[in-house]
DNA sequence: CTGTTAGCGCATTCAA
DNA sequence: TTGAATGCGCTAACAG
């Protein structure tokens, strides 16, 4: 329909000002119940929508949230990560009125919509954020951090080395004492911190990080296959091997078995994310749980509460991660 | 920073009139290059930005496009389909300036973009969405279906049969005689059109449909394994597996491994998509290339073409498929 | 409780 | 070429 119904309309159709259809419909100031259902139920009739640029503009308010992703974390492809974490964090705003404006970090782009004022809020995905632009539009807005932290800015993050930590005891409890760490690369920060729980796990245990058995693959899409031929081509071979996620993992089980060795009879595999790809393969993965729709909704709700003048607190959650044990770590059909 | 500049801020300080500012700065109107150039210099040094919803309201188009994903197709995970094809959108869009609504189909929230007039187009994607609701949005904005059709609406889709039908030949022409058909549900439109390109390809060669030979497993995480156990547990094994897309593939390599069968030599795999889950897996999955990226730039300039006032022509818009030939299919280590 | 008035920031007539 | 006036549709402060 070409022409939309405004709140002046509905005013001289029913002889009142528009400034108290206004208020009928917002719910906002005094109003007598009479007038107001009386408002309501021709609004209604008449199929009227508040315009929400005129509303904005008055209440400099959009209703909507920034939800950025860098592109280092994309393609948004069965590889992601934050698929599954832009969805919960769609569903809790649009639980509140929110909508969702979607962004990728990789040009300058992305800032404009906050200059322009097209957003109450802003949540950002992924590191590789650099610290100065985070700062400057948290001048602006609100602002939330999912999986990634700098100090005093209000984050949602995962326990990456509770997680790694809990996963290499798990495989060294196990009779384990060669176990390798795979990853595309420790320059992120959230593996940096699964080597990290991985080192310490080796130190509780009375053993050292052996540099053969650290392994990158770097930031490419065979980045699986490259660090594996690394592993298998060097010199001796691990027992066991704990993958910064679950891709690296599944990689690693291919490369394993095309190698003609068996999972986990002759290797034990341990991946990190529990994603949809850790029962998808054979043998199914064991892995660390990473919540992430509770990740989504816990960044969402912080920010909500930073829009309704609230504080956030803590400034950094830290959700907990755990083991999720199936077949690919060979506990279960055998201990060693 | 608290308060932002506005055109009376340039205005004043220059002491030119708001209009003329607006005139320098939107690039309509006549308007003398020198003072232009003025107006231009002192906008940058002051860091203007043209505030989007005043803007909007007065121009009454707000430079934000809405993309819908059903929520049949979430989560967005490392099964999805359509985490890609949003992204390539996104892309192409931001190349011209305009900004990303997301949202999924579950509730009503989402039309309400359309009549708050948030956006000035849609993309739906994926199907089950209502012919009624389409139509009704249709009225109000440009909109462009992807993966997806209704009469006489713009819509960007694969060549659903033709791909399926080059992959059944595939494995005909390689000797195969039995040939099952795994899906989730036929009652998806894709998944049906994918089964009639099966069918196709085994009238070409005489063969018939037998029913013990079409599964499916239903709308459910654990759909690969309940459509295997339903066909490995009937009488007889098909030679290869044609599955409508990657993850019910990857499902059968899956089941078929743990029940002690090898692939492609006990029974041959292809699947449908070509995604990452497909060179992720062992052995690596021959499969139907479904151009994803291609669909979402080729979405994203139907909207554009129909935002500046132009047709979408041709209104469907197919997308070719191919075979990506691997190594599941066994016709490169052996043919039959 | 309701109407009047005055913006929100920008674009776009129409005069000058 | 430029300025003044008007409107986009809604909210909010102030009277009445």
């Amino acid at each position: 329909m070409g022409m939309r119904v405004t709140i002046h309309d509905i005013a001289r159709l029913l002889g009142v000002s528009p400034s108290t259809v206004s208020r009928a419909l917002s719910g906002k100031g005094r109003i007598s119940p009479a007038t107001r259902e009386k408002i309501r139920r021709v609004a209604e009739e008449l199929g009227y929508r508040p315009n929400a640029l005129a509303r904005g503009l008055a209440t400099r308010r959009t209703g909507e949230v920034g939800v950025v992703i860098h592109e280092r974390h994309l393609p948004l492809d069965e590889r992601s990560f934050y698929g599954v974490i832009l969805e919960a964090i769609e569903a809790e705003l649009a639980v509140h009125g929110y909508h969702v404006l979607f962004s990728t970090m990789g040009d300058q782009f992305f800032p404009r919509c906050v200059e322009e004022r097209r957003v109450d809020g802003l949540i950002i995905l992924g590191t590789d954020v650099s610290e100065d632009l985070v700062r400057s539009l948290a001048e602006f807005v609100p602002l939330v951090l999912v999986d990634h932290t700098f100090p005093g800015i209000p984050s949602v993050v995962s326990d990456n080395v509770g997680g790694a930590r809990l996963a290499t005891l798990h495989l060294l409890d196990h009779g384990h004492r060669e176990v390798a760490f795979v990853a595309e690369t420790l320059a992120d920060p959230s593996f940096r911190a699964r080597f990290e729980g991985y080192r310490l796990a080796l130190r509780e245990r009375g053993l050292r990080v052996r540099r053969g058995f650290v392994v990158e693959g770097g930031r490419r899409s065979d980045s699986d296959q490259v660090a594996m031929a690394k592993l298998l081509g060097g010199g001796r071979l691990p027992t066991a091997i704990f993958a910064a996620n679950d891709f690296m993992a599944v990689g690693a089980i291919k490369a394993l078995t095309t190698a003609g060795l068996k999972v986990p009879q002759d290797v034990a595999v341990v991946g990190f994310d529990d994603g949809a790809l850790a029962t998808l393969v054979h043998p199914p993965l064991t892995t660390v749980r990473v919540p992430r729709v509770e990740m989504g909704r816990a960044a969402a709700r912080k920010l909500l509460a930073l829009l309704r003048g609230g504080n956030a607190h803590p400034v950094v959650e830290i959700l907990p991660t755990a083991l999720t044990v199936r077949t690919s770590c060979g506990c279960i059909s055998s201990s060693r």
